[in-house]
DNA sequence: TGACAATAGGAAGATATCGTCCTATTGTCC
DNA sequence: GGACAATAGGACGATATCTTCCTATTGTCA
């Protein structure tokens, strides 16, 4: 796929859609594993099971400026028995781009009623 | 398998073989996933790709005084950016039952070897 | 429109450790 | 010797992140 310049793929909407969902709940932050976990329940049970292809994705919004991110304290980790999680966050840049994605959104699904009533 | 009761089997032999092998290198530890590399080799190409087979053994062979292990500084592995190591050093019981072990091993093969000699 | 280039997606593996569940094997006791 | 109980072994999954390699798709430009 060749990226269309600026735009956001489906992906990576999920995953900001994710992240703000996350942070409307209250929590700041979340990891990459359990972002996973709601956007595989945003895209209902589309499976996502290539972490890889996430992980690349959550690269490509961090450089693009839409999310933020930091590495847990090791010792925290550590205390917790499990390995080490890195935290991302919705920056102000990423919640523009979402807003411009939906009214993206909903134009093009507006667009496609009209278009099918037409038909 | 039942356990003969102070006996040890074959992959906890291979084991405390590789943890020794790997000290007489001049390391004093080895984390299990490199001491799983060890043993695959000792054992030739025994392809070893359950994990949780040989953790378990080095659970029992700690239990059991053989191995002692301590944890790695979390600081260090998240410096290296990678989980968690675990190390484990052959104790001097561990040392006692390997050759306990070894003599043992000498001693069947040498009466198998009798036997078929007589056959 | 058709070719090409760019890149997203998916599979798979690396890095580490551990838990659960079921099966297979073996020692022991009668 | 055969039944039973104990436990080792293996498959698989959880926890987390990231890399490499190949394929599929799509935007763009001629």
């Amino acid at each position: 796929m060749r990226r269309k310049s600026g735009a956001l793929i489906p992906l990576e909407v999920s995953i900001l859609e994710a992240s703000a969902e996350v942070r409307r709940s209250g929590q700041a932050e979340v990891h990459g594993y359990e972002l996973a976990k709601v956007v595989r329940d945003l895209r209902h049970a589309r499976r996502l099971t290539a972490y890889g292809t996430l992980y690349k994705a959550l690269n490509r919004l961090e450089r693009q400026g839409y999310l933020a991110s930091r590495w847990e304290e090791p010792q925290i980790a550590a205390d917790e028995g499990r390995p080490r999680r890195r935290f991302y966050r919705l920056t102000l840049e990423g919640e523009i781009a979402l807003n411009e994605a939906r009214a993206e959104a909903r134009r093009t699904s507006a667009g496609r009623a009209a278009a099918a009533t037409v038909e």
